[in-house]
DNA sequence: AATAATAGTTATACTTTTGTAACCATTTAT
DNA sequence: ATAAATGGTTACAAAAGTATAACTATTATT
């Protein structure tokens, strides 16, 4: 570790301070005026969108949820017959989610909607901007989870009590 | 606006939508560990180290927090001494913020503790995709940036309520 | 000079998220 | 067979963020 990449991580972590507000500030916001989810509800569904199954133990460590918000963030999901829950075959106490067709298109709704604000933003953006921002939201996307999930055994490096 | 891009707008979308949970288990988490701060604190420090003097409704508007949510966080970092206050000498109703030397170094030490969890990960990345990170962090921050102000008239933009 | 508008604060209620502890059902370990 | 560990739920408290309205001080408008 030396001290340009030291620099470069200060940096990094400074970029990412000054983004999560502004993602605040897109996604939050118009959730609540499009739909009666929370924002975690809309978390939970984009992790569904990448896992196809997982059971509330993985949602809750993948988010950083606490167990008890998981439970009630996937009622509600439930409710708006969104995800459903798969009984384990092999392990009677394990929850699986996985969306449903419904939950499907809604969640495609539910992004362009959400994106409507920002979509008319980003449409100003010329191709090549439009092609950076592609490439690099995909990017940090990629290495944050790469990192910042505990692949090798997720739910064992989780709080007890989440 | 053709077909691929509306497509990419919407990667670009899911991608944030993952990306935003992924931020807040790295920042807020930590901070609370580390400081007697909110993140709302952190957010105000992150963009007083990019804009030297802001008013409290130009904070208010940058980041998307109520004016009176951003009253109550700037109370805490002036008990903290990490910001002060500065009356504008034109227009005595305006009160500009702006970090004081202690809020710096404060600051540095924060975003140091706070990466201390990321970056014992981010340190296990090769050279290549740490150049990766770097770029595309600020890449997604420069252009988030630039389409989430508005730029023209950020305070006559902003909900008068804010 | 009177009125309207702006910047910021105070107060209050509400939503969302976080954190604990206790609990049940089921599986694993001894 | 009993005890310990795990996955999930329930219940409750606390923190953080959001939303509104009313208010003061100051500036701009007429």
């Amino acid at each position: 570790m030396n001290d340009i990449e030291s620099v470069s991580i200060d940096k990094i972590i400074e970029n990412l301070i000054y983004l999560h507000p502004l993602l605040s500030k897109s996604l939050t916001r118009s959730i609540r005026a499009k739909t009666n989810l929370n924002p975690g509800c809309l978390y939970i569904l984009g992790m569904l969108s990448k896992n196809e199954i997982l059971s509330m133990s993985e949602i809750g460590c993948k988010l950083s949820m606490p167990k008890p918000h998981v439970t009630g963030q996937v009622d509600k999901l439930i409710a708006e017959e969104m995800v459903e829950r798969l009984f384990d075959p092999h392990d009677r106490r394990i929850i699986n989610i996985h969306m449903t067709e419904k939950g499907m298109e809604d969640f495609k709704t539910i992004k362009q909607d959400i994106s409507k604000d920002m979509r008319e933003r980003i449409e100003k953006l010329d191709k090549q901007k439009l092609d950076v921002l592609f490439d690099s939201t995909q990017q940090v996307r990629d290495i944050l989870s790469e990192i910042m999930t505990d692949s090798h055994s997720p739910l064992t490096s989780c709080n007890k009590n989440q």
